[in-house]
Formats: structure tokens, sequence, C-alpha cells
DNA sequence: ATCGGTGCAAATGATTTGCATAAGT
DNA sequence: ACTTATGCAAATCATTTGCACCGAT
């Protein structure tokens, strides 16, 4: 289900500035800080209050449209689509890969048998090394 | 090497103020965030101020006394000896399990074959529910 | 005696909140 | 029309910083 079909199924109300928000989240389809989100926003919508884009985001979050994470101490925002996946971020060049969620599973099991563990992996964003810079560093 | 040795092998000072927040880690021996560690400082050195803390926190991270992880939006601190470990944290009582680094491995190495990235999971802390809370939830 | 460390108070910066007004349904 | 959403300004909260004094070496 869409973004927009998801809010008006909950009656809350499809503004123009929420509009604004959904798209550029779904546009850019990277990890966003607020900052960033108001930045961009601000150049389409330069009246668009930033405590509007804090509030947006919650009500986003809160409805499962896009997923928060934290990544070097940033709170980021990532569209919901296209089922979990995890992100990899290079420490070195800035990369951002994409990596299946299914790469986790056998993890996921491990902690199960060995701990009891049920770990809640959602949209996980791990720092490392991409293989580009694996070979630069000394 | 201790914490104090490590400081005043880099030519820093040993200050009471330091030696209360380097034993207060070791003893606690879990993840405290600065706000926690200020107020059980307080008890037993009224006057030392909160900036202390926080320095000596950054200084003691950058000496690798200590290491520094996030968890739910808050950044805790926890001491560097016996090695690497992660830590699973109970999003519904908070219970802390101490998980062994190796549990990883093969995950490392997923990530390594697949995508090339050689990502850093030192001293992961990951939220899920503990055995006990999982039966308990619906 | 030196120079790094501390306490204090003020600055910062992101996020949140209260409230009157605006606008989607 | 009814009620929620927005903009604005002020409040908050953790963390950082400048600076004068203190104290570990």
């Amino acid at each position: 289900m869409s973004c927009y079909a998801t809010l008006k199924s909950k009656g809350l109300r499809l503004t123009p500035q929420r509009r604004l928000i959904i798209d550029l989240i779904h546009e850019k389809a990277a990890h966003l800080t607020p900052e960033e989100i108001i930045s961009y926003v601000h150049e389409k919508m330069p009246g668009l209050n930033k405590s509007t884009v804090y509030r947006t985001l919650e009500l986003l979050e809160s409805s499962g449209c896009v997923y928060k994470s934290e990544l070097d101490h940033q709170t980021v925002y990532h569209h919901a689509e296209e089922g979990h996946h995890h992100h990899l971020v290079c420490d070195r060049c800035g990369q951002k890969l994409e990596c299946e969620e299914s790469i986790t599973a056998p993890f996921e099991e491990a902690l199960q048998q060995r701990y009891g563990f049920r770990v809640h992996l959602q949209h996980l964003v791990l720092p490392g090394l991409c293989r580009e810079c694996q070979d630069k560093e000394t």
C-alpha cells in the first residue's frame, strides 16, 4: 500500500507538506537525516517549517511508511518499500551498498539457538570498508 | 594494560576524577549512558562536574580504554577489557546478555564474499527479545 | 613551576512543544 | 463545519566550549 493510502486509511490528512516529504523520501531512496530532508524540502516549499518535518517523519515512521535507523550518531530515514533490507556504509568513501535481508538469517538463528534471543535487525545500517577502500588501506 | 597505565603512558594525568570514572565503568561492567555515569559519580564526588565526565569519556574512548556504542538513541560506554564481545538487549525487560564475539564470524564472511564488504562489528549492541519475554509476548 | 585538568556558566544545536491560525475532509 | 495539521516562537535537553583557577607531575 502506498504511503498516501496508508495515511488515508488511518484517517490522517494528506497535506501538500506531507506529500512533498513522502515523495522526497521515495525519490532519494537514501538514508536522509532530518536536516537533509528539511533542506531539500525547502527548495520546493520554502515556508515548510522544520517542526512539520519532524512531526511528519515521526508520523510516517509510526505508520510504517518509513524506517528510522541510526548511523554514526545521526537519525536517518528511508522509505519502507520492497521489503526489508540492510545497508553497508563505507567508513572511508561513504559509499552505501544495499544488502539483501536474507543474509542475516543464519546469524539470527544462531542467536536464537545459543542465547534464546530473538534479535530485531530490521533495516540494519552497518559501518565497514567497501572492496575498493580495503585495497587502498595499508 | 590497565586504563591507569594507558593514560600514564600517554603522558596524561591520573586525577581522582578520572580514577573514579574509570573504576565505575569497570565495576558496573554495563552499558552506561553519560547521564548514568554522572549520577553514579556524584554519589562519591558531588563536586565532579559533568563537563569533566564528558571530557573524560571522550578521552578514554580515544585511548581505547572504553567502547562507545549507540543503543536506542543513546550513547553508551563500556569498558574495553576481555576482548571484543557483543550485547543483546531485551526491548521489553531491558535485560542485557553478553554474546561471544565469534558468533558473528559467519555473517562477516558472508558480507565479504557476497558484497566485498569488510564490516566493522566491534562491540555491537543489538535490540530484540530475550527468551522469557518471547514467551510473554502474545 | 609547569601545563594539563577541572569547575563553572554560557553557548550550541538538534529536537520538542504550546498555541493561535490555516486548511483538508 | 469540524478537527487535524501547520507555522512560529519559545522551551528543552544533551553535549560542548571558553576561561580562570587548581593541582598532578
